[in-house]
RNA sequence: UGGGGCGUAGCCAAGUGGUAAGGCAGCGGAUUUUGAUUCCGCCAUUCCCUGGUUCGAAUCCAGGCGCCCCAGCCA
């Protein structure tokens, strides 16, 4: 664990640990056993995130476990991809539930019990009516529902009906079986809830064994409570639920009285977490799939090189809580470029190659320099580099007149080439179009390393590359989306910003690079970070503005 | 005269009767072979508002105001 990790913890304090420590206390329970539930209709992306920390995190500080369990209760929208893709993600983000993986699927037999349970008790009953008439009597937000004309039709009946549903006798939406609860309640879960509905869809597990399906609310306490689940935790919009998800507690045989707890969900700046618009991406083709390095989900952070320490980070910095809120996705970018700042090695790169040619070194030359790959961290080690006569630096390193606080290269001054020699500015060359081409400069050979004897000092430290050795590389910026908070899904061609689009450039690197094969982050000094795209050839190099600096980014999108 | 939640700095967020933690952002300054990092300093006389209780209120009480969620056979 990291020191900043410790911190954040021993400062982490919620409402969540809170209820679950005085549990423990008051011998309520021995430990805490969680779950995180998603549905298998997309991938994860980083709000889910912050469930799967506060779920497998609270589950761990309290001697207990967290359960991956699939909520897999609609056929219709779910697929076995989605399953794995959701497996692959929380595993990469850092846990482990062992033996623990279920799903609402393995229940359903269970489920069709109760609710055979129910029809007898007279708590549940078959609706013929059609989904309109429903809508109808189901009243409004402040008017009350009136009650279904088959509210009341015997236990018998309404076995009968419902096993024939189960049988598959009926079409879709033909019958549904309700909770005889209020149609007049002020929370309008309880106006009857629907309890099972008819679907004959290809389940990804089940396959078509199933005819009905449980809904949410018939399934999701009852799966708590077959688990052991001592704190159901999830986002506030179930709030409203939680009267239903204790009547089922209430009136069925459960082995267990799971509780549920809501905390706000994850909103960032700039950033679509709604998983129909992440669907609307993908299926329009507006990004090349779920793990496209622009987008929010967990696979997408991935490709982009985000170590998911830095994604758990964060999840602690932002904390959990009731409040509706907006995270500036400032935070976000200050957990990654903290973590990869520490843990990346640097190499130097050039994306805008602007010719430099050292007029007093001698053609047809060119040395080793020594440079390290990680400032703070020696074990790290050191790298060779070629320097020669001819090298490429940074576009925006020059300027011909420039303004009173740059102090890079500019005709005349001198800086220092990283980890090679102390260069000065003699004459800019400039095409027929009147732009700079080239530069002209001098060495100073006493400065090799990047010292001078005299003890003169540069004000600027620039990168290079030597342009006989570096190899053209295909380099890839990759920008979040960034979208307005609700765009309109059919306008996706015109919202996805310019600059966010792949940026491919003539861009150079130290050779070192065409070898790498580390999966590693590696961070480009001065210019940002970058990680190997996951598919690409080792010269192919992901660039990622999230991690890097502010200027360097408007001044590439800008140029580009 | 529906129900359920939530309001602490630009953004997150602690605090639950004893005189406003921490982080992000921002602003100064030091160090620096990345204009990075690191380091130091600054940044809420006040907690949505108005009354009340109290020696003392962000915390308790009363009344307002504002925002979010709910009328799927989605989760």
């Amino acid at each position: 664990m990291s020191v900043a990790e410790t911190e954040v913890r021993e400062a982490g304090q919620d409402f969540i640990r809170d209820i679950v420590r005085a549990d423990l206390q008051s011998g309520k329970h021995q430990n805490a056993v969680t779950r995180f539930p998603p549905e298998p209709n997309g991938y994860l992306h980083i709000g889910h995130a912050k469930s799967i920390c506060l779920n497998f995190g609270v589950a761990e500080e309290f001697s207990g476990h967290c359960n991956l369990r699939f909520d897999d209760t609609n056929p219709a929208k779910e697929e076995q991809e989605y399953i794995d893709a959701i497996i692959r993600d929380v595993h990469w983000l850092g846990y482990d539930w062992g033996k623990n993986l279920f799903y609402a699927s393995d229940y359903f037999e269970k489920l069709y019990g109760w609710a055979e349970d129910l029809i007898r008790a007279g708590k549940a009953y078959v609706d013929d009516q059609t989904q309109e008439e429903m809508r109808i009597n189901r009243g409004t937000l402040t008017e009350p529902g009136k009650n279904s004309p088959f509210r009341d039709r015997g236990a018998e009946e309404n076995l009968d009906l419902f096993r024939r549903m189960r049988a598959g006798e009926f079409p879709n939406h033909a019958r549904v079986l309700r909770a005889k609860i209020d149609m007049a309640s002020g929370n309008i879960n309880l106006r009857d809830p629907v309890l099972y509905r008819i679907l004959h869809a290809e389940h990804p597990r089940t396959g078509t064994t199933w005819k009905i399906y449980p809904s949410y609310d018939f399934a999701h306490g009852q799966s708590d409570a077959i688990e052991g689940i001592t704190h159901s935790l999830c986002t506030l919009e179930f709030e409203d639920h939680r009267p239903l998800y204790d009547w089922f507690l209430e009136n069925l045989p459960v082995p267990s009285q799971p509780h549920q707890y809501e905390f706000a969900r994850l909103n960032l700046t700039y950033t679509v977490l709604s998983k129909r618009v992440l669907t609307e991406l993908v299926r329009g083709a507006h990004v090349s799939g779920w793990d496209d390095p622009r987008m929010p989900t967990l696979a997408g952070l991935r490709r982009r090189g985000v170590p998911p320490e830095a994604l758990r980070d964060f999840v602690r910095r932002i904390g959990v809580a009731k409040a509706n809120s907006v995270v500036d996705v400032g935070m976000l970018e200050f957990s990654i470029r903290e973590h990869l700042n520490k843990s990346a090695q640097r190499r130097m790169a050039v994306l805008r190659p602007l010719k430099v040619t050292i007029e007093n070194y001698p053609e047809g030359q060119s040395e080793e320099v020594e440079a390290v790959n990680h400032p703070e961290d020696p074990a790290a080690g050191t790298r060779r580099i070629r320097f020669g006569r001819e090298l490429f630096i940074e576009r925006d390193d020059f300027m011909e007149n420039p303004p009173k606080k740059f102090f890079r290269l500019s005709p005349g001054t001198e800086v220092r080439l990283r980890y090679a020699y102390f260069i000065t500015c003699r004459e800019v060359v400039k095409n027929a179009a009147g732009e700079v081409v080239e530069l002209r400069c001098t060495y100073d050979p006493a400065t090799k390393g990047g010292n001078a004897p005299d003890g003169r000092k540069v004000k600027a430290t620039l990168h290079w590359v030597s342009a006989k050795d570096s190899l053209p590389a295909e380099v890839r910026l990759y920008n979040q989306l960034f979208l307005k908070p609700d765009p309109n899904p059919a306008d996706f061609a015109n919202e996805l910003n310019p600059n966010s689009l792949e940026v491919i450039l003539d861009a150079r690197v130290e050779p070192v690079l065409a070898t790498s094969n580390s999966s590693e982050p590696v961070q480009f000094e001065r210019q940002g970070y970058f990680c190997p795209d996951k598919d690409s050839t080792p010269d192919r190099l992901v660039f990622n503005r999230t991690v890097g600096l502010r200027d360097t980014w408007a001044k590439v999108s800008g140029g580009a």
